[in-house]
DNA sequence: TTTAAATGACCGACGGTCAGTCATTTAAAA
DNA sequence: TTTTAAATGACTGACCGTCGGTCATTTAAA
């Protein structure tokens, strides 16, 4: 036997290692040989742990989104109101915090809706699931409390899309131009739709 | 002088006799070549008027849109109520009348992803506009009819945006199986809420 | 009517780039 | 010393975009 290494997490190190440089010059101006050199390996070696340039730009963004879901999960813990759990949720799309992992992420449903991959939709599911149960979650709760009518739940899969649509639409038109204030508005509207007034 | 060819339509012919091809086969697994030989002409040719083959999905895009959007026109005119007449636009995302444009857009949206061009963002804020302010226009006069509430103006964005988020959902995740199935069942709930009940 | 000149459309060979492969080397462990 | 996992970079083939040259048609002078 020779060396043995942890290939997943050579795989990981490699693929963080290249984050600085494709935020830099954008992943599509990058070779091959130049993503290898920058990560101190070979081009063969390169092949040795991903298939191609796509799965370097998966790998990235599993690795950003498991530190990102512990981030959030945290916060929504952490918010007071349902329509701040809400909007914690929202964050992703606009805050300053989550820049990185959204260029990635962009590339990410680019390459995607290009080249649609089962293993790519799996993990795009499970994020889905993921954060549609949370959010599932929560509405249920408000309702349980009497806070929001029942309707609410029929919203939630709206809702949800409506993040991703208006994400895609400011980066491909002008026509948002503060996706922040827009998806506030949805939703403090939407709110007032669906909050049970108390009668005092 | 010598044979003047009028440069724009020839640019159209050579795109739509490409459209059958890539429909077959997709765009990224035709070279420019195969394409040129498709459409009878030499690849030097397809040069002269393509600056690459992102630009020949722009012109069908551009052609397929233009047809579509006098279809709309009249299919919104046609539509009794204002629910009809907004999911007679959403119809764009699941209709199997709109398969193919559908299939070039979804191509349109990944490259303009990728590759953020001005003159794409200008054509991309157009048709967000145009179909913003049908929109805009159905709500407005609900309104004034006493239909619908006020406040209904400021979902519009995201109903707007909640169509193309479900849309890129819908090919990225197994977790929208039935789009036209959630767009409608969320439609139908936000106008339980935003229509005035009538008082008997 | 003839034909030389002009011109724009058309083309495919060619240079260059780059993704992915593979034969070879390296070095740790047995 | 042998074995073998790991690393590597030279190599290849595919494809992009360019460019010099050809061809067909029109113009206009003879």
């Amino acid at each position: 036997m020779a060396i043995i290494i942890d290939k997943i997490q050579k795989k990981k190190d490699i693929a963080l290692s290249c984050k600085l440089l494709i935020l830099e010059n954008g992943i599509h101006a990058l070779s091959i040989a130049e993503l290898a050199k920058s990560a101190g390996i070979g081009k063969g070696t390169f092949y040795e742990y991903f298939k191609n340039k796509d799965e370097l730009i998966f790998e990235i963004v599993i690795l950003l989104m498991e530190k990102h879901n512990l981030k959030k999960e945290f916060d929504i813990a952490n918010a007071s109101t349902v329509k701040d759990k809400i909007k914690v949720f929202y964050n992703f799309f606009y805050s300053e915090e989550d820049r990185e992992l959204r260029i990635f992420y962009k590339d990410f449903i680019a390459t995607s809706l290009i080249n649609p991959q089962e293993e790519r939709k799996i993990f795009q599911s499970k994020c889905f699931d993921y954060y549609y149960q949370w959010l599932e979650q929560i509405i249920e709760e408000s309702i349980r409390r009497n806070e929001i009518i029942p309707e609410s739940k029929k919203l939630l899969k709206g809702l949800f899309a409506i993040g991703e649509g208006m994400f895609i639409s400011s980066l491909t038109t002008y026509s948002i131009d503060n996706l922040e204030k827009e998806l506030n508005r949805y939703i403090d509207t939407l709110f007032t739709l669906i909050t049970i007034k108390e009668t005092k």
